[in-house]
DNA sequence: TTGGAAAACTAACAAGTGTTAGTTAGTTTT
DNA sequence: AAAACTAACTAACACTTGTTAGTTTTCCAA
């Protein structure tokens, strides 16, 4: 592990548990024990970290949504699979979540446009098989929009209360998301 | 309207656009014509903003949710008005909803276990009723905690994208997330 | 053993933070 | 008319912020 990563790592976990604007670089610094002035030997500066946790978390959903969308399902599967690699992806690095779901606002304006932009991208990943399955006639006649940003959010949620040490995987979760998504809490 | 009121309202506002650790007393007072420390003749002080709102909405949630347990119905109509009280006291102030969801992290250590501790409340009243419908055969035999969690998860995203001048009604809204968590996406 | 890069250090800067103290003008109450 | 209250002000305090400049130490390849 390069002193980067582990500066990085140490800086996620504190942005995680403090906030990224409440988090210092004397803070990061004094974990990794060093002066604030000698992490700009590894990062550029505070920002770097937040830039490169939210697009390095694009990047593996976009990856995710691509690979389902690669692979031929019907929309019921493609939903199911999307939603796997999205909790995979989210419950893999919460500390990298945090930052991805909730501090992108404090990206600087021009980052914060290009994240926002490929965020609304993901989502209309998601809205087209939505689309799709009504198209198949097995989806309801429901707004896209509206299941889209519902899903999503409960979607993202799930990294305010999942434990690594938990009693559900993230494949459990994944799997219970899909069943809860599609047939709701209703008994017929 | 009182000054009080006024630098309240203010404050939210910025709150909301900026973040609570990114909008400064100085912000806040020059938005409404006067210096940061005359503010201090209004407000004890920068937390008191976070503290009155995020309380004042845990009250407003924890009223809702007695009202519905007060009335007697089924689970299913329990879940239907619990969900519309709900999206009616976070649509009625957005900037308000924005500090309750997203910035009571940043309350003061015992503040903020006061409002986890409400927060579980409310969110234990949430999964009672999910239990019931269990118990009355209506609904599925799901992780009552797995559930809830997904519920208030959706419902706690829709301050992030309803616009008032938009084209659903807080009414609308809650009808179709109640539509869409009792029986989902999928048709039968 | 030595040269040079990598990585740490100290010191400082310029700006911004919430808050307090003390004061003043204008209004209300006694 | 005198006293008290309200709400604004200026000035300052003590501290924190991200970052830069310049310097010293560490460490590895030649």
């Amino acid at each position: 592990m390069t002193r980067r990563q582990e500066i990085m790592g140490t800086a996620l976990g504190l942005m995680r548990k403090k906030g990224y604007l409440n988090t210092s670089m004397r803070d990061i610094a004094s974990s990794v024990n060093m002066e604030a002035a000698s992490l700009y030997n590894h990062i550029k500066g505070k920002e770097e970290i937040l830039v490169d946790t939210c697009f390095g978390l694009a990047e593996t959903l976009e990856l995710g949504i691509k690979e389902v969308n690669d692979i031929y399902f019907n929309a019921a599967e493609k939903l199911a699979m999307a939603i796997h690699n999205h909790i995979q992806a989210l419950t893999q690095d919460l500390n990298a979540s945090h930052l991805f779901v909730h501090e992108w606002r404090h990206l600087s304006d021009d980052k914060r446009a290009q994240f926002i932009q490929r965020r609304d991208l993901y989502e209309k990943e998601f809205r087209d098989i939505v689309i799709l399955g009504f198209e198949e006639g097995e989806f309801k006649d429901v707004d896209p929009k509206f299941a889209t940003l519902t899903i999503l959010a409960s979607l993202n949620w799930v990294g305010e209360w999942y434990r690594p040490q938990g009693d559900m995987e993230p494949k459990e979760i994944a799997q219970k998301l899909t069943q809860f998504i599609l047939s709701g809490l209703q008994k017929n």
